[in-house]
DNA sequence: ACGGTTATACGAAAAGTTTCGTACAAAGAG
DNA sequence: CTCTTTGTACGAAACTTTTCGTATAACCGT
C-alpha cells in the first residue's frame, strides 16, 4: 500500500468514471461522445474534468500518443463500497436491511436478480 | 397531490433530516446538540440550514413559541428510495442486485438482518 | 426597568463543483 | 510551407453548498 487515491468522486467524476470502466481506457473525445449521449456537455468541460479528476488520483492517463488515454485508477467495486457505506451511514442508520428491502422492493427486480440475491445470501450465511 | 416537496436534499440536509426523524420535531438547539454529538457545528450554521430547508419545503415548522420547533416536511422512506434510485443508476448501472450484494457482503451484516432479508426475499418472490 | 441570556434573521465569505472561453501546440491536407 | 483541424492547458465565471459574524428582538431574573 502506498499511494491512497482520493475516493470522493463528485457526481460528475462519478459519471466519468462509470464510462471508463464500460469502455476501458478512452480519450477525452470518447468520454465526451459516450457522455453527450446522456447529456449535453461541452468539450472542454469533459477535458477539464478528466483533468481534475487527474489531479485527485482518480484517473490515469498515457500521454504517449497527442491524445491522451486515461483510465480509472480505482477500481469500481471499491466505489461502489464507500457509497453504500456512505449511503448505509447517511440513510439507514447503518442497517444493511433496510437498504436493502428498498432496493429489491421498489426498482422492478427481475426473478433472475432475486435468485441471485438468495444464492448470495445462503453462501454469506454459510460462513457465519 | 398539491405541493411538490423537492426531494433533493444535500449531504448537511440530509444529516437534519435524519436527526428529526429519529427525535421527533425539535428546536434548532436540539438538532445542533444532536450534530455536535457527530460533528462540531456552530449554532447559527444549523440555524441557517433549517431556515434554507424551511424554505425548500424539506422541513415545516411551528413559529408558535419563541424557539420554532421544526419537523421533517417528507416521509423517511421517500428519501430512502430516491437515494437508492439514484445510486443504483449512478454506480450500479441499474442492477439491484450488485447493489444488494454490495450492501451485505461489506458491511458485517448480523444474521437477524440476513434472515430477515431473506424473509423479505420470499414475500416478494411469491407476488411475482 | 435594565442587563444578561437566548432566539431568529440575514448577508456574505469561504469552499466546492461545473461549465466554458481563449490561448496555444501538434498534426495533417493541399 | 501555410492553413485548417484537432488536441491540451488553464483561468475564470457561474453555481451550489457550508459556515459564520452581526444585528436585532424576546424573555428572564433581580
Amino acid at each position: 500500500m502506498s499511494k491512497k487515491p482520493l475516493l470522493k468522486p463528485t457526481d460528475s467524476e462519478l459519471e466519468i468514471l462509470q464510462i471508463l470502466w464500460q469502455s476501458g481506457p478512452s480519450t477525452v473525445k470518447a468520454v465526451n461522445e459516450k457522455l453527450n449521449e446522456k447529456k449535453e456537455t461541452g468539450y472542454t468541460t469533459t477535458l477539464k474534468l478528466l483533468q481534475i479528476m487527474f489531479e485527485k488520483e482518480l484517473v490515469i492517463r498515457n500521454e504517449e500518443e497527442r491524445s491522451h488515454v486515461y483510465s480509472a485508477a480505482i477500481e469500481e467495486g471499491d466505489i461502489q463500497k464507500a457509497l453504500v457505506d456512505k449511503l448505509l451511514e447517511s440513510a439507514f442508520s447503518g442497517s444493511a436491511a433496510k437498504l436493502v428491502m428498498q432496493a429489491i422492493g421498489n426498482s422492478q427486480t427481475s426473478k433472475e436478480e432475486l435468485e441471485q440475491i438468495r444464492a448470495y445470501l445462503t453462501e454469506i450465511e454459510k460462513g457465519k
